[in-house]
DNA sequence: AAGCCAACCTGGACGC
DNA sequence: TGCGTCCAGGTTGGCT
């Protein structure tokens, strides 16, 4: 579910609410995410521990307490909320942190593909899948770290944009639509498509996040992206390919294409996108 | 050795 | 109503 944008948007709204207060009470469910969550440790290394701030590397988020970061991936169907610590947790609640002012902060995630670890900060530089991770989609050097990349792989450029140790942040939603403003096809190998081309996708990854970002990200009819206060995105009703098999091209009206891609669905306008 | 793909899970939408 | 099938915003490890 959640990419850069989505992410991003988490975390500036909780920011302010919970940066600079204390843990009082931690209530984590032994239950096995992309790895385990650990109780014991939960509790040991967060129980009166202050939130010193708020960081986010792609699409995982850090949690910084000092001592200790707390590192959260929402993988398809993650959410972290923040409510009121009476109030009845939905299903699926595998971990709550109340915080000194009566605020609980609650992450959800029904599919279990997501990510919560606590990490000593120590070990922090060397936790695997942050290690992984390429330059921050908006980071000023992405541009470089995407036509290097695109300069060596025979992969379509669509499962590029996916590959996090090349950009971090891109998911199917953001790459595909960045291919289609950019005028690419997404099947396209990446060695074969001109680096002027590829400076244009790497504008178009920018702007399509900057704007997701503006909106608040995007939420599809189904509901299932809402930030920490519970509010929608408005980035849906900009997606101009994404989810829209068989609709008109906003450019040219040709039918909007679907196809399977590395087993994922990728939407492109076959006239508009070469 | 890069790149495909099944697997990890649940839930919702759809067809019969 | 119910049951089966397909699909979903991500990542990884194993295979070719």
């Amino acid at each position: 579910m959640p990419e850069l944008p989505e992410v991003e948007t988490i975390r500036r709204s909780l920011e302010p609410v919970l940066v600079a207060h204390r843990i009082d009470r931690v209530i984590a469910s032994p239950v096995r995410l992309r790895e385990a969550i650990e109780p014991a440790r939960w509790t040991r290394s967060l129980l009166g521990a202050r939130l010193l701030g708020l960081t986010r590397r792609g699409k995982y988020l850090l949690a910084d307490f000092g001592q200790t970061v707390a590192v959260f991936h929402l993988g398809m169907s993650g959410r972290l909320m923040l409510s009121a610590p009476g109030r009845n947790p939905l299903p699926h609640t595998h971990l709550r942190l109340r915080f000194d002012h009566g605020v609980e902060l609650r992450l959800v995630d029904p599919r279990r593909f997501g990510v919560a670890v606590i990490l000593d900060r120590r070990r922090l530089a060397s936790y695997e899948p942050l290690l992984r991770l390429g330059p921050d989609a908006l980071a000023a050097h992405a541009t470089a770290a995407l036509v290097e990349a695109a300069g060596r792989s025979r992969a379509p450029i669509r499962n590029l944009l996916l590959d996090q140790s090349v950009v971090a942040g891109l998911g199917n939603i953001y790459a595909t639509e960045a291919l289609a403003r950019a005028g690419i096809d997404p099947l396209r190998a990446a060695r074969g498509i001109s680096r002027r081309r590829i400076l244009r996708l790497a504008g178009s990854v920018r702007v399509v996040i900057g704007e997701a970002l503006a909106a608040g990200g995007t939420t599809l009819a189904d509901g299932g992206f809402i930030d920490a206060m519970g509010r929608n995105g408005y980035f849906a009703v900009r997606l101009q390919v994404y989810g829209r098999e068989g609709e008109a091209c906003p450019r040219c009206s040709s039918a909007i294409v679907r196809r399977a891609l590395a087993g994922r669905s990728v939407f492109f306008c076959p006239r508009c996108q070469r």
